[in-house]
RNA sequence: GGUCUGGUAGUUCAGUUGGUUAGAAUGCCGCCCUGUCACGGCGGAGGUCGCGGGUUCGAGUCCCGUCCAGACCGCCA
């Protein structure tokens, strides 16, 4: 037996107990006559004590020699401390140690082991096991852990099937890149590892289970950011016989069961808004709705603005920042910079400080007299104190780029608290979207979802305008889960394809299986994907899902602790009949 | 594919207008210390300033290129 105890469990209840602890040294402070050994575990730690008065000079000089993160077994006597430690859960004992064994040495580890450790990100990714050690990192994967186990237990609750579907499968040009891999057994082929098990859980509702989910792994070879990596994790569901409303309600009691159990926040009702509203409010399809700010479309007062930006303009919009009418010009003259920055884009930014005075001034003068300034702070409900900001420009580019000013405002303010919750369902997705690239609409979800009762006609005459029985399910500003009704007869299916610009011999070689198991009697179905990585990371209050996920990725989407990707050797190439063809 | 920021001791960083021997903190090593827990005191070791080129009497500092890392835009049905 290597341990009786862990190292966060003994309390003064245990004194005079003969215990054995196993753990990593965290630090050892000599002085002299007395040494202590912080011994650490997953659990906590527990502090060893030698001295000149009860522990062997032999057993003194081995415990002189402990560097960091060796890994010791002791024996000993569980005693009170001479002074406490209130700081940690063990602090009233110590063990004074009979028998100490080094189980195995330590390297000096390159970052310190401590909460607030001493390394960068990239040396803390390449000996990441070291960085799993750190509280931080570990209390990170339990609290993902906690958030899965409360995930199965409320959906198998529910009468939910965990199944598995296949990660070898087949490559579809729509969507993201695929990430492939070549199959030695069939020459010049490839499977492709799934974005998301998207028609095999609707063959599962073909298949008669009803209600399905699964915690999967998917797989998507584009540029990662904070909150993306090539490989993810969804929460992935289906239900038969089901409308939007009773998806919508389902989920929203998982989000709610997982808000209390993990986060002991009691939300009632999820508020809804539809696409429509969330663009024309916020500027955005995943608004943040911890905090006011919204966006308010300004009229002129008589014809015209009389001011060429505001009157050429699609659009003139904006938003009040509470209380930062006291922003300094260079304050200001710095959020103009901002905007303008490339990433943004805006080609200007318009600002009227309603004064703690009463008055008005903004970078217009020259173009609007105080009554219209006034007619403005009136439609955007501006009081004294407040900083209006605005844009005019075409419709699309303006809400994105108010929206971002809104987001970068509303941190600089520091309004969207971690501990907040704030969810939100945006419901009534368009079904396609126009495409500059390739001059043609596309799925705004995904080809099999499903447009809106008696909408389906419109599709001829004015295809941006059919709405989707689509729906993402928003928290404090991310999207944490998207889904839809999904279409479940083959006409339809095939309709749909049509309109997206497949040939009916692409449709067929593509998703034949799919429509083929429409005509074998499909019940309607619909279901929900949620992206566990970024809903973990939320929950738990942090902006980038790195920490949550044992082994990560870096920007480049190498792991740089075992150096992948990696070249193959040439045998391997040629067994795979693939001839590598890079350009220096 | 693009924009921005960074790369200096094991680590995290500072380094002024281009100017003598490149600093701090922390970690590490040694000695001391009668209750520490961010222990303390004294001493010590530790540097190809990412890499290549250029400007200059002189480059960590300026210029060009390049590699790496991070954030963002494009992309992510």
């Amino acid at each position: 037996m290597y341990r009786s105890h862990n190292c966060g469990e003994l309390r003064a209840s245990h004194i005079n107990n003969q215990v054995t602890l196993a753990g990593w040294v965290q630090k050892t402070r000599d002085k002299g006559f007395i040494i202590w050994v912080d011994l650490r575990d997953r659990y906590g730690i527990t502090q060893l004590v030698f001295d000149d008065e009860r522990t062997p000079k032999a057993m003194m000089e081995i415990a002189r020699s402990l560097g960091r993160e060796f890994v010791v077994q002791v024996k000993g006597t569980v005693v009170e401390r001479d002074s406490k430690n209130s700081n940690i859960s063990t602090g009233d004992i110590e063990i004074l140690v009979s028998e100490l064994t080094i189980l195995n040495t330590a390297l000096l580890p390159p970052f310190t082991i401590e909460d607030d450790t001493d390394g960068g990100e990239e040396l803390r990714m390449k000996y990441r096991y070291l960085d799993i050690r750190r509280n931080p990192v570990k209390n990170s994967l339990i609290f993902r852990h906690k958030v899965a186990q409360e995930v199965r237990t409320y959906l198998s609750g529910q009468d939910f099937i965990e199944v598995e579907t296949p990660y070898l499968i087949k490559s579809t040009p729509e969507g993201a890149r695929d990430f492939v891999v070549p199959s030695r057994m069939n020459p010049g082929q490839f499977y492709a590892l799934p974005q998301s098990p998207q028609t095999f859980k609707q063959l599962l509702m073909v298949g008669g289970m009803d209600k399905y989910f699964q915690i999967v792994k998917c797989f998507r070879d584009e540029d990662l950011r904070a909150d993306r990596q090539p490989e993810f994790t969804q929460i992935d569901c289906e239900m038969a016989f089901v409308e939007q409303e009773d998806i919508l309600t389902v989920f929203e009691g998982l989000t709610r069961h997982l808000l209390k159990e993990v986060n002991g926040v009691e939300i009632e009702k999820f508020p809804r808004m539809t696409y429509d509203q969330a663009m024309q409010k916020y500027g955005n399809d995943k608004p943040d709705i911890r905090f006011g700010m919204e966006f308010c479309e300004l009229q002129p007062s008589g014809e015209t603005f009389g001011f060429g930006v505001f009157d050429d303009a699609e659009l003139v919009v904006g938003i009040t920042a509470e209380g930062c009418a006291q922003y300094t010009r260079k304050q200001i003259d710095e959020l103009i910079e901002w905007v303008k920055r490339p990433q943004i884009g805006a080609t200007g930014l318009v600002w009227i400080k309603y004064n703690p005075d009463g008055t008005l001034s903004s970078s217009v003068n020259k173009f609007f007299d105080e009554t219209m300034l006034r007619h403005f702070a009136n439609q955007m409900n501006a009081k004294a104190g407040d900083l209006m900001l605005i844009m005019a420009g075409a419709t699309r580019k303006v809400r994105g780029q108010l929206s971002a000013l809104r987001m970068e405002l509303a941190t600089r303010l520091d309004l969207r608290k971690p501990n907040e919750f704030a969810p939100l369902w945006v419901i009534d997705f368009p079904l396609l979207e126009w495409d500059e690239d390739t001059q043609r609409y596309h799925a705004m979800h995904h080809p099999f979802t499903s447009p809106k009762p008696g909408q389906i006609e419109l599709l001829a005459t004015n295809p941006g305008e059919v709405k989707a029985n689509a729906y993402d399910l928003v928290l404090n500003g991310n999207e944490i889960g998207g889904g839809s009704i999904r279409i479940h007869d083959k006409k339809t299916q095939a309709l749909m394809f049509d309109y997206l610009g497949f040939t009916p011999d692409e449709a067929k070689a593509q998703f034949g299986f799919l429509m083929d198991a429409f005509q074998y009697g499909a019940p309607p179905h619909g279901g929900l994907a949620f992206g566990l990585d970024r809903l973990v990371a939320i929950l738990g209050g942090q902006e980038t899902i790195r920490d949550f996920i044992a082994f990560p990725k870096n920007n480049s989407g190498r792991d740089v602790m075992i150096d992948a990707p990696a070249p193959i050797d040439s045998d391997q190439l040629e067994e795979l009949n693939l001839i590598l063809n890079i350009k220096s």
